[in-house]
DNA sequence: TTTATTAGTGAAAGCCATTCGCTTATTGTG
DNA sequence: CACAATAAGCGAATGGCTTTCACTAATAAA
């Protein structure tokens, strides 16, 4: 006879069918997927109603929070035990860089509460001791991690969202001529954006903690 | 006889109650003040029916633009004539965040859709006109534009959202030592994490344009 | 004057998040 | 070992939301 699985369509089912680990990747595979996250598509996914849903979470924003969880577990830890501040600078922008890239359609979830989920948290809190190690003062760490998170940011939903956006309408291109002669120009030149942001974190941090 | 006003319930109103920059007003003045735009609260604030507004608009997504459009028209234009570069990358990064601190329940919303109100493709135009007469080459224009609204936005949402966030629980504190160490370290000493933010744009912006 | 268009209304459809009472399995206690 | 307490599902219902569509009355055009 089956050990497990499927049959007994009321109470309590044989093994649990959710957990919070598992709603969290659900969510973030949908928002991956589908561009947004619906608890009753999310139930549908995890074969599950959606009542089902608050047994474990208290709501939507639990949810998202899960997903931000979800997401941050990939981000690999810093690398080296002891690297120069560009090192540092670089590994840590290109981290968040990399993991928002692949959903950018949480970000606008994720902006709209705080960050409360512990593997968020802990992925910050590595970040700080790497800064903490390559020497930078303790009251810049704070502030150096939110420039590299609001770039990061910045330039994925930029990446996601406007690069059709102000691609001007071809008739519009008269309305605003200095915009557009920049649009051709950072397209003619293909420049790497992110390497861009890269360099002008990286520059302008370093300048402002040796100043301090 | 009274000649405009309440009257007539049904059909036509003799004067027109709507209009697509009273509804983007509106709609950024309940961000403001409830934090969330809501159609039939949205209708309710300019005397009329919720279903009124598609005469005027295609769907909420179009009302939030309007609401950009709202905050928009309140940055003024860029200063002066002729202004240092570092002028142009305070200014232009200050009126940005200034706009934005006002609303920041609107940044999530803008986040996830693209730009496409004229008087905000306008503003980012005088922006761009900024940043080309004060010597930048063509091809940086749009990436340091992203760099500092990307940064203006990120700084807002730390302020609104985060403040409250990774201030960690007192007794979790001991989860994440270098986290709340460098909490504690920029809360003793006011760190002015805007005046750092520019500091740190002004200063990798200049380097990477001057090296281009 | 007639006709077309415009800007409202009202009702309804369909999605969504959330709550609550119910059922069945599991866990802990005497 | 019985048996209470708890845990994890389900089903149904509520209330809010966006959007659509047929309607009515005022204005503009022919």
């Amino acid at each position: 006879m089956e050990p497990t699985s499927k049959p007994s369509r009321l109470g309590r089912p044989l093994s649990p069918r959710l957990s919070r680990q598992a709603i969290g990747r659900t969510a973030l595979a949908m928002l991956e997927e589908e561009g947004s996250i619906s608890l009753p598509r999310l139930a549908e996914r995890l074969g599950v109603r959606q009542s089902s849903f608050y047994k474990h979470v208290t709501g939507r924003q639990e949810i998202i929070e899960l997903a931000r969880g979800a997401l941050v577990e990939r981000v690999p830890a810093p690398e080296q035990r002891t690297g120069s501040l560009d090192d540092v600078i670089r590994q840590t922008f290109d981290a968040l860089r990399s993991a928002y890239r692949e959903v950018p359609a949480l970000l606008p979830l994720m902006l709209a509460q705080p960050v409360s989920h512990p593997a968020a948290l802990a992925l910050y809190d590595r970040f700080a001791a790497a800064f903490e190690q390559a020497g930078t003062p303790a009251h810049l760490i704070i502030p150096a991690l939110e420039a590299l998170d609001s770039a990061a940011i910045g330039a994925t939903l930029d990446a996601y969202t406007m690069e059709a956006a102000w691609n001007i309408g071809d008739e519009d291109q008269s309305r605003y001529p200095h915009l557009s002669a920049a649009q051709e120009a950072v397209a003619a030149k293909h420049v790497d954006r992110f390497a861009f942001l890269a360099d002008v974190l990286s520059a302008g941090l370093r300048a402002t903690i040796d100043d301090a």
